[in-house]
DNA sequence: TTTGTCCTCGGACATTTGTCCTTTTTATTT
DNA sequence: AAATAAAAAGGACAAATGTCCGAGGACAAA
């Protein structure tokens, strides 16, 4: 399956030369541990360290006034979060919130700015890392809007089989943008084709 | 208004910028010139130049195999396009189209990389405008989720007044996802509400 | 075991949105 | 001006989705 299909992003490259830098002794990577659910960036607040996951998953979603959440990506290995404000300049504009125990290297702005002036492969993966989250979203948010629910489950099941055991109902209706009302009604659905079949 | 609120979004830093390179006499940016409906970039198909927006508006958007359209961004004055495949390597993931008159500067992936590594103030403007677009497509896609279509039109139009002069409703529907019959039904009934009050 | 609490699921109904199609208006060409 | 094409508007019905709420299961405390 293309890298940017996957339902949980990852980013190998970044993370093995993460882990090429540190082994340089460049110190500028330091480990933090998260437990499940334990947040690690709220929305509207200033930060000033980026975070690299080095093992497990978060979720990056936004909250709007009524308290729903929209969930725009699920993190992976190698998936960096909070760097978008050091460009920018604003405050976050997402919360990251641990769904698994999660392993992360954080680097405070000034390195990463460090890194991004002085070290040509850093600022390559890193264009690289943006350009490619600008081409996930678009797809994906045209492509809900375009299909059924019913396809778009079926298109995530296929990608990810083991999708409901990791990643609660909740989540995964919060991820397509519908009520848990309507995701349950499709996979109930789904659910009575498939016994008419067996 | 904040910059990342406005509907037809520009970048003037960027555009200053290249500006002051080309009276510096470096000669990458070559001007030219589109008309209305023209397409500039086709879905799934390789270029090998950027392109800048120096006057005009112009939409991106994803075309599905049913052929319906979804408008990612209308890009004004100091956007650009075409240049995320310079970073991931893959074909055009959009297509570009004219609406008004276009004037845009056209540099070659060869230039626009040697910019990259040797120009840092160049790289790091595209290195913000990229985290700019992230930053902006996320919200307006969860909350076209979130919001009645009624909604989505009261802050367009408060945003952008002169909406539907310059754009065609075919479009806006497009951008906000919804078909061209469920945007008369909520321009409809905005106006009937209007005449009641006056 | 019983009770109470929390969570998930799904029924019933209301609302929204889409599809299909016809009519009206506006713009363009001859 | 007439003819034609293109864009906009809206009626009627169907389908999808949301809201509200109650039933039942899992689990913890008594």
């Amino acid at each position: 399956m293309s890298e940017d299909k996957k339902m949980i992003r990852t980013d190998q490259e970044l993370l093995d030369y993460i882990d090429i830098l540190c082994r340089l002794d460049i110190n500028y990577f330091f480990e933090e541990r998260f437990l499940p659910k334990q947040k690690i960036i709220e929305q509207e607040k200033r930060y000033t360290s980026v975070f690299i996951i080095k093992e497990g998953i978060a979720k990056c979603y936004l909250s709007d006034e009524n308290g729903k959440d929209f969930i725009q990506e699920f993190l992976g290995k190698g998936m960096k979060f909070g760097e978008l404000e050091v460009f920018s300049g604003n405050l976050s504009f997402c919360s990251i919130e641990a769904i698994t125990r999660l392993e992360v290297y954080k680097i405070s702005y000034t390195h990463f700015n460090y890194l991004l002036e002085h070290d040509k492969r850093f600022n390559r993966l890193v264009m690289k890392a943006m350009a490619i989250k600008i081409g996930y979203k678009a797809p994906r948010h045209s492509y809900q809007q375009s299909y059924t629910i019913e396809d778009n489950i079926l298109k995530l099941k296929k990608a990810f089989p083991e999708l409901t055991e990791v990643i609660s109902k909740k989540d995964i209706a919060n991820y397509m943008g519908i009520t848990l009302r309507s995701l349950n009604r499709v996979l109930m659905k789904l659910n009575e084709k498939n016994n008419k079949i067996n």
